[in-house]
DNA sequence: AATGAATGAGCTTTCATTCAT
DNA sequence: TATGAATGAAAGCTCATTCAT
């Protein structure tokens, strides 16, 4: 039992420091911030860290993990593919979109340093992270497509023209628009309305 | 005439080094690049690099001026704005996608520390090259949009859903996405397809 | 009690250091001394030295703020502003001889940056630290003017001439002179006496 | 004829640039002073100065030999050593203080880099620039010695003792002492009157 | 396990000096 | 002779990491 409270307290202080470092990432960035920095800001010294992380550079991936983790919550999507596309859209997007929102901090700590990362973990990350989602949804839209739903299109390049919306307006937003922060459900909307049209017409065939 | 000799040695070797810094910047980031790295890849000693540019952040913001010009070469809008909105997409997404695909080296050199400049920088570099582009459109948006061929929508807001796909495939081949960055032309055909579907049916109204 | 000692630990590599700095300063010179040097003397590596101190300037002031507390220690003024005018130079010529005599070393290392330093630092080590001594008796000297034991001049004038001569001695001894600086309590009668026949002759008046 | 005008233009350039450094010397110290702006206030281009001057240390050296040079013009010691001690100081200190006025800028440039060099340099510009006004004195203060007009001491204490006064002074103004830099004239009477007093009295006897 | 002072490799930057023009 | 761009050694300083306590 003592065990199990150590382990708990153990696992606490690594999440403190966690999220310590995405703070000053998403703030500063990751070369920019010290592992001083990061103590202080998680109330330990320095040399504790290093009982956590093997490194600076181990923190990082591990905050990389965490987010990797934290955008595991998926939708049943098995029940969303029944569904007419517009519904699917009018379901899935805002999902989607509330998710970047919620990770935001996370994704700003860990993207500019992800630019510079072997092609194997950027792979790991983009093809597990972001796509996935709609990658998933490649049978589903294979399946409007023929139906005439969607228009004609290689399907890898359709789920990334869906996924790329929401990541137009993630950059946007990394790059420090303020309107698109600051109005994220309106844009929400919008980008629903696109896709949903993107659907339209064709469907009466 | 000696005179207009050296200043074009000059500029070219001013041009060197700054071809030399962009190359590494987007290879393995600004910070993790070296003076000394840039100075063997331009061919020249250290010391040489501060006659040309005063710090190593100097180099970096040239980059982003070098950036911000080569953006500048606009299309006829005036002319555009005339067009119906099918033709004006076709005109303009590839018109953009292929300025983006030109530029990529420079924006990836540039992207991860733009993230974390003031907000003015950010200001500067996001307003005046990217979104204009589409921002200039908003009163030819207006226009559409009275006449039933967009879905009405905060005018803001428009603009930058239009730049989005763009952006998000954008986003998507910085982070290593392959099969963006190799088939670039498909996806500026998938986002014509999907932006002009956008201006369809209501047309009719 | 262990942290009495570590402070007391600290506190001595701090001094070690000063000390260390002191020595090289006044052998080659503020600017001729590297960082790398002083680590070396005081037996530390390079990045130790800023843990006591912000920069080589800081190290510097540092100097010349341990330089004015030592200088600090003060005769009882008060007591001698009541003795004959003979013996106050007969008691208060030495107390200064021999506090410049103890301080040379450091006076010798800051010496030469001091020439340069603003105007403000220059004052407050100039006025605080030198002619205080002789400032300081100026009220005394007004006295003994009034009383003709000293001739008539402007109090400013006279304290600054009362201290030439032992400035004097010291800037002989700065630039190399050897006889000074082998024979220095010979100087010290030499100016008791010199600063006492000033006061001779007109007493009998 | 054209050879003799060379000479001079010479002579004329490597005047300018002794004198650009001395004003930078006496500005900012040695050490802070580059090759670069020296050659612009000179007005020449940085590599010239190399063919007046082997090196920035030799351009120092140059400045403290024509600083010598410049301290040569002797009263006539040997009319003047025939006159009563009070007129030799009355004749004699003015002399030398106005010297050193003239010489202040350049005693300034020189002083702080004084300190460290070998002592032979040392001992070169002290002995045959400073004490020499005194030291030349020696036998005259013997005489006077012997005569009891002044104190019985070591010769060379004494003519150091006689320099004292000068020399503290011109420390007190080296290291930014205002009221001095602004009453020399006073400073100058108060210094005569010290010495004269040092040579009262006994006279009698 | 936690601490935080010590370490020293490695960074950006300066500047005396050289040398092709 | 004059020029001034190029050079590169050497400086001050930072900070990830170690380790005695």
């Amino acid at each position: 039992m003592s065990n199990d409270f150590q382990e708990q307290v153990t696992a606490l202080r690594r999440q403190t420091i966690l999220e310590a470092a995405i703070a000053l990432f998403a703030e500063q960035g990751f070369q920019r911030t010290t592992v001083k920095q990061i103590a202080q800001k998680a109330g330990v010294a320095d040399g504790t860290i290093y009982n956590y992380f093997e490194s600076k550079d181990a923190l990082l991936m591990a905050v990389m993990a965490q987010f990797s983790e934290a955008e595991m919550r998926e939708l049943d999507l098995a029940a969303a593919e029944q569904m007419p596309f517009a519904e699917f859209v009018a379901m899935y997007v805002p999902h989607r979109m509330q998710e970047v929102d919620e990770q935001f901090v996370a994704f700003k700590a860990v993207m500019s340093e992800m630019l510079f990362q072997d092609r194997s973990l950027q792979a790991k990350v983009n093809e597990e992270v972001y796509l996935p989602g709609f990658a998933v949804a490649e049978e589903y839209f294979a399946k409007l497509m023929a139906e005439g739903v969607l228009p004609q299109m290689d399907v890898v390049v359709l789920s990334r023209l869906f996924a790329s919306p929401l990541m137009g307006l993630l950059l946007l937003r990394l790059l420090g628009d303020e309107h698109v922060a600051e109005n994220w459900d309106a844009y929400t909307g919008a980008v629903v309305k696109l896709l949903q049209k993107f659907g339209d017409g064709s469907e009466v065939v």
